[in-house]
DNA sequence: CCTACCGATCGGTAGG
DNA sequence: CCTACCGATCGGTAGG
């Protein structure tokens, strides 16, 4: 008999397990042990590896999207829509390390149906950062030389996070959040020193 | 009999396969078809499939710690310096896309004796960077409020490089080093606009 | 959720 | 470098 919220924890197992080993390298009996239960007994909670696979990605999608949307509709000014931007992403990272790594790490372990729906959540939240910053643009907040290139920069430098953060560490998710703001601001804004925003 | 340069064709071919579909979903079967012999004709070349992952990782990193070395050792001024360690980790990875991919991607996979040989070369050139940005503040050229986070903000950002980088997109490597170096130093040079160097 | 199992495929080897 | 294999392990299923 399935025991209530068997299936979420098996689902957070396999997190652990795909963010250590990777996907192909975690096997059902991995899972299954170390969700106390026998390999065959793991399908009468899934159907498929890769189900759990595609739903821990897909979950890991649906919260960078959830947590940038209200950022982005947000009615603030560009400068702090990127810091609380920023925060959003670090945040998703720190909050969720073993879904993250995940889904920056796996998805391509995907077979190309589910890949191609990943991918196009990946590039909705892209479309929002390249909209976030061309924003900035307009309203003459930032001077960006190149805007694709400064969208792939920021992006590659926050989503590298889940490769040395360590919740256990010094710095606290606002804290990573500021540092890398003042780097990136005092690099395309205008005014020297890069406008740290005191009010929150 | 093995043909000359053979196993140098087999560790290519090796290397787009762990490219494009990571270590542990690669098999002996994908490598010996894509070389041309069967599985079995593999091991007149190799040792083992992991052989072929060590190798393409070690190289890897032998490539990176080169070419940042030649860079750190030269006379230039931390600023140049730090440009041109920008272009030399681009062009490995420019140069060597799936290599790159590879060590960045698939080293993990690696058993633990390896693994500490190349997150030991890993840990060498993180140094490297560590000692070219505090020369940088030392010599009041940088401003740099938190150097360890620089550094890794810095690598991060060059390391998501091959996640998105092309080689017939519209950027060559000096390109993508220049316009990171400009976003980079404008942010922590304390000259306004960054210090472009117009005399390469 | 367990018992008992299956076909497929894996990395690798022996002998030539 | 091929032929011919092998033991181990994989993801998954049938029947209870």
């Amino acid at each position: 008999m399935p025991k209530v919220g068997r299936r979420e924890q098996i689902l957070e197992k396999a997190s652990q397990l795909f963010r250590t080993k990777g996907y192909h390298a975690t096997t059902i009996r991995d899972i299954s042990e170390a969700s106390g239960i026998l390999s065959g007994s793991l399908y009468a909670h899934i159907k498929s590896k890769e189900d759990l696979l595609f739903e821990i990605t897909d979950r890991g999608a649906e919260m960078f999207l959830r947590s940038l949307r209200s950022v982005v509709m947000s009615e603030e000014d560009p400068v702090t829509k990127l810091r609380n931007a920023l925060v959003a992403h670090i945040r998703v990272i720190t909050d969720n390390l073993e879904a993250a790594t995940v889904f920056f790490h796996e998805w391509k372990a995907l077979t190309e149906e589910r890949r191609r729906i990943i991918q196009q959540k990946r590039d909705e939240y892209e479309a929002m950062w390249a909209r976030l910053l061309s924003e900035g643009e307009e309203k003459g907040r930032f001077r960006l030389v190149d805007p694709k290139f400064a969208r792939l920069l920021i992006l590659s430098a926050a989503n590298g996070l889940y490769q040395w953060y360590h919740p256990e560490g010094e710095l606290s998710p606002e804290e990573v959040a500021d540092r890398f703001a003042d780097i990136l601001l005092s690099g395309f804004t205008e005014s020297e020193g890069g406008e740290k925003d005191e009010s929150r």
